[in-house]
DNA sequence: GTAACAAAGTTACTTTTCGTTAGTAAGTAT
DNA sequence: ATACTTACTAACGAAAAGTAACTTTGTTAC
């Protein structure tokens, strides 16, 4: 692999953002602090990566996994930490450019209102 | 494939930013247009793949190509368009958020000095 | 008490995407 | 004619993603 010009901190900031579902995960959790079926429930990803996903955004800070031992299933919830809320705007900022700028082909509107 | 209570729309904008490389490339871009060898020189993305996200960013509309048959080897130049220069502040705000809270390690550092 | 169910994963296996190395076509420089 | 450049494309092994089945701990249903 080659080397960059880039500032190694963006560089690492685009890899942890530009990595598939990272950007849904944390939009969804932007809306509060959730359960792993709620998320597993609300994105198209599958538990597998969805679980391994949850693991990389806890161990570079930017998601926090609380246990409630207590509760009658072992419940599980996935939150924001300051990091991961200091992402606000570029996850709004994301959803207001695809608001405007993104338009959907024939397949891609079938996709969405069946199966 | 699981159904999402997601907006399509932005569920097809943060699958596109969110696929590898494709924003250091729009980011690289930002500083204007570029020809293909300055974008490989400039990112540690391979020939092939640049190639191949380039191409996926003309079809949705984000990047431009023009080819100057005239000049010595063909010369060929990539630009955003307007729906390119509108994520300017998406990526001007991964940046800033890169700069304030991601932290690098040892590998990371020792990456970057060498090899 | 045991069969069936749920949450939160994990394992095993297949398909896709990536990364690396070569090679191509058109043109230039020597 | 040979070597070199730009902008790619082809081929192939490696890594990541998708899918389905299974595990663990506890719960409710009968």
């Amino acid at each position: 692999m080659k080397e960059s010009t880039l500032c190694p901190k963006f560089e690492k900031g685009m890899q942890l953002l530009g990595k598939r579902w990272t950007g849904l995960i944390l939009y969804q959790l932007l809306s509060g602090p959730q359960r792993f079926c709620a998320l597993e429930g609300a994105l198209p990803v599958s538990g597998r990566l969805l679980s391994e996903r949850l693991k990389d955004l806890e161990k570079e800070g930017l998601v926090h996994r609380q246990v409630f031992t207590d509760s009658a299933p072992v419940r599980v919830e996935y939150s924001l930490t300051e990091m991961g809320k200091a992402l606000t705007p570029v996850l709004k900022g994301i959803e207001t450019w695809s608001q405007s700028w993104i338009e959907l082909n024939a397949d891609e509107m079938a996709n969405d209102s069946e199966e």
